[in-house]
This record gives structure tokens, sequence and C-alpha cells, in this order.
DNA sequence: CATGTTTTCTTGATTCATTCCAGAAACCGG
DNA sequence: CCGGTTTCTGGAATGAATCAAGAAAACATG
């Protein structure tokens, strides 16, 4: 038996993930599925060019196409919280949450505490068949609470949200 | 005593609400708030829209300016559900939710559970200083579930829509 | 209620993320 | 290894939002 190198073990993998859901193998999509194992949350350009690292041709079209057609079929994830691009992420079915910096728009995970989704409930659901309870929860990264924002402080929305007169 | 037409009403609350925060009263920044209190969850374009029939000259920039003064101010609040331009809404210190129609992307408000910000709460913060948990649930609404959806379905990437708000 | 300072609005151009399009290339079942 | 599909390339287009410079409006003051 051959040894295998774990990237080529992880590319491997990969294939398996696109022929497993019924896509077919492409160099970018392999490529892609890479890029966001190596930098989740990263938004489009950023798997851009890191996907041009290995593959220096590619479209930016062809990567937006990946992503749609990754995120149809169900292994990827996007996310889009306010006043960022869309990022991407390889879905694990644990649903959980992202965590949101207000200063320099880094993201983490959030287990979800409540299990399943939709994870969260409403007594009134004005009729509508709900699915999903997304949550995005913002604050500042310990790096931003330390003076060192790396974008002109504050996003576009939610910078005010309810403050003192709360409760 | 003068007795006062509804609309004059609205319009003086809609004044003392500036002036509460410090903002200067203009015209289009009174016509916004009040565009906002007849159409909730509406975006700059139909915002612009509705603004213009009370003062048919504003600008589009004059929209987003104004959004933006309000906003910071803490009188607006803005989301921004994955595939929607911004949506804006005179805030209210509720701290409430929201439903987002994938078919069409109609929003209602959602009251929150839990009470007051941050109405959830993480095992691990990762350091970060966390203020807000922002809840989209994400559903079908009747209208959609019947089959009425009024956008491409999928993605959501509902780009000129609330045309009816000329009225 | 006239004035000057400051803020806000108008106009027009610009950026950024994303999508649309038409042909060329790549994938993969047979 | 061939042919039919799907996907990718390259380039243009769209929509939401922002930037910039000067004109207009708000309002504190005299």
């Amino acid at each position: 038996m051959v040894t295998m190198s774990t990237v080529q073990a992880e590319e491997h993998r990969e294939r398996e993930m696109l022929r497993g859901v019924g896509l077919r193998v492409t160099q970018p999509r392999v490529a892609v599925l890479g890029a966001l194992r190596r930098h989740p949350h990263a938004d489009a350009s950023a798997i851009l060019g890191a996907v041009r690292q290995a593959v220096p041709s590619v479209s930016h079209q062809a990567v937006y196409d990946c992503l749609h057609a990754l995120t149809e079929s169900g292994l990827v994830r996007s996310i889009q919280p306010a006043g960022s691009p869309a990022r991407y992420e390889i879905r694990r079915n644990d649903n959980h949450h992202h965590l949101v910096c207000r200063g320099c728009g880094e993201v983490v995970d959030i287990p979800c505490q409540t299990g399943s989704a939709p994870c969260l409930h409403t007594d009134d659901d004005h009729g509508y068949a709900i699915d999903e309870a997304e949550v995005y929860f913002w604050g500042l990264c310990p790096a931003c609470q330390a003076g060192h924002a790396t974008r002109p402080t504050e996003f576009p929305t939610q910078s005010h949200r309810d403050r003192e007169d709360q409760k």
C-alpha cells in the first residue's frame, strides 16, 4: 500500500465530497474547497486569491460559479454579516452560529447551545414555515478592544444597538 | 387649543425625535422618518421613492446621508438579511428580531423571547466583548408557500422590489 | 430678523461585489 | 477516445453604496 501525503488525502476527500453530491470534479471546485478548508470564513476575493496559488488561470467568475454550485449542493454554507461581502465555510451540520468583530470584521464560530435547527422558537410565526434561526453575535475582538482596529471602525449597520435605555 | 391632524402630530413628533438626539431638523430627515413610520423594513430605494412624494427634489445621496445620521444617532436601526439591500426601521428599544421570507423577501418583526440584549449567551466568547445577538429567522410566508413567490427563489438576490411603495 | 458659521444637500463620478453573456474548454458516460 | 453537457474564460453590465466639491439650508447669535 502506497502512503499518501496529507495534502493528497485531503484533496482526495474533496473530490469525494463533490462526487457525493453529484457535482462534476473540476480543478476550480477542488481548489475552492481546499481554500475554504484552509481559510474558513473567507470572502470571494480571498478565495480567488487562494485558488490562484494552485491554479493561476482561474477566472473570478469560476470562483463565483463554484461557490454557487457548492452552496446549492449543501457542501458549503454562506454567511453575510451586515457590512461584509458574502463569506463561506465548509458546511458541518452542527448548526453553529457566528461571532463578528465590529472593528476588524473577523468571524469566529460559536457552537449552538440549543442543539439543532431551528434552535430558537417564536410564539407567533405569522403563518411562515420557519426552517432556520441564524444568529450573529456582535462584539469587539481582543485586538480591537486594545485599539488595533484594522478598518474604519464600526460597521455601517448595527453600530448603535440598544444602549443603556435597554432593560 | 388648536386641534392638530394626526399627520401634523406625527411630523411634530419626528421633529422632536431629531432635536432629542441633537440632529438638525431638515426636510429630508423628517420625510425619511415619516417614510419609515409608514413603511417599516423599507430599503434605501423604497425610502427614496416614498420621500419624493413629499419632497420631489431630494437626491438619493441625501437619503443615504439621512439614514446614516439617523442610524448613528440611534433613532433608526438597520438590518441586512443575506441577499437583500440594507433595510431600515425606527428603533424601538425592545430588542426584537426578524423573520424573513426566502421567497419574496418580506420581513416581519419577532419579539425577543428572552428579554433584553444580548438575549443569548455563549460559553466561550473568544475574548470578545459581545454586546448583541442578532437573530434572523428564515422561512416561507403563507403566500410563497402557496406558490406565489415573487422572486427567483433559491438564493435571495432580490434587487428592486417595493415598487408598490408609490401608492 | 439679518448674519455668519456649520452642517447638510445636490450633482455627478466612482468603487465594490456580484451577475450576465457568448464562446472555448474540460469533464465523464459510453 | 468521442460526443454531449456542463463548466470556465474574458469582458461587459448592474445595483448598492460611497466619495467629492460646491450650493443651500439650519440655527445660534447679536
